[in-house]
DNA sequence: ATTGAGATTTACT
DNA sequence: GTAAATCTCAATG
């Protein structure tokens, strides 16, 4: 079986198949140990909800590519193209150990402790060097690599970080024991740092 | 260990 | 204007 044929199904059911799968670009290889499915316009988490734009293009197209947006003006973060085109179901890469290109990664990240180089999306994105340039790389051919391995006899699940809507369905997977798998972090209700407030005036904010 | 603010794009109301 | 698939740093328990 192909990698374009393993990701032709649902992201729901290829993510448990990345676990432990390689991804390599840049220099800098990293073992999966932690992803995140996504499904189409249907999951009201997706960036496919509300239907292709510009920026979410690479979801809507084949299998086997790589999608990269850029977020909270700083961050990017990388997910494998899985399903149908026009399906735009994928699965992002929270987190995982890098297992060649130490040095590299390290120059990347300016981290104390190798463990958090790759761990969470937007620090294994980092430790990959990748951008938006990206965006739409052709993981079978290009400058982004993806190497399956054997399906991990065991894994968990729970629910996804950082996401308020559809918080119920688990699809969250990772590897057990893995240090390098981000801590779950609930949705934030109400992110500051955004909300005008004047400190001259009482409290903060109000609407807690 | 946990909390909170700041960084500042993309997309929607 | 507000919220988001986030991270870092500083302050506090």
């Amino acid at each position: 079986m192909t990698l374009r044929e393993v990701l032709s199904g649902r992201s729901t059911e290829v993510a448990p198949l990345l676990l432990g799968a390689t991804v390599a670009a840049n220099g800098v290889s990293i073992r999966l140990t932690e992803v995140e499915a996504y499904e189409g316009p249907d999951d009201p988490a997706s960036h496919a909800y509300r239907g292709q734009t510009a920026r979410n293009a690479t979801m809507f197209g084949p299998a086997g590519h790589l999608y990269v947006y850029f977020t909270y003006g700083m961050h990017h973060c990388a997910n494998v193209v899985c399903g149908e085109v026009g399906q735009a179901t994928a699965v992002l890469l929270r987190a995982g150990e890098v297992t060649a290109g130490l040095e590299v990664a390290r120059e990347r990240r300016r981290t104390e402790r190798d463990v958090d180089l790759a761990r969470g999306p937007a620090r294994l994105a980092q430790a990959l060097g990748l951008t938006r340039d990206f965006d739409g790389t052709d993981l079978v051919t290009g400058a982004v690599r993806l190497v399956l391995a054997e399906p991990p006899a065991v894994f968990e699940t729970g629910p996804r970080v950082g996401v308020s809507k559809a918080a119920e369905v688990p699809w969250r997977y990772w590897l057990p024991g893995e240090r390098s798998v981000s801590p779950y972090r609930a949705a934030v209700v109400r992110p500051r740092g955004t909300a005008r407030r004047d400190p001259r005036f009482g409290a903060p904010d109000a609407r807690l």
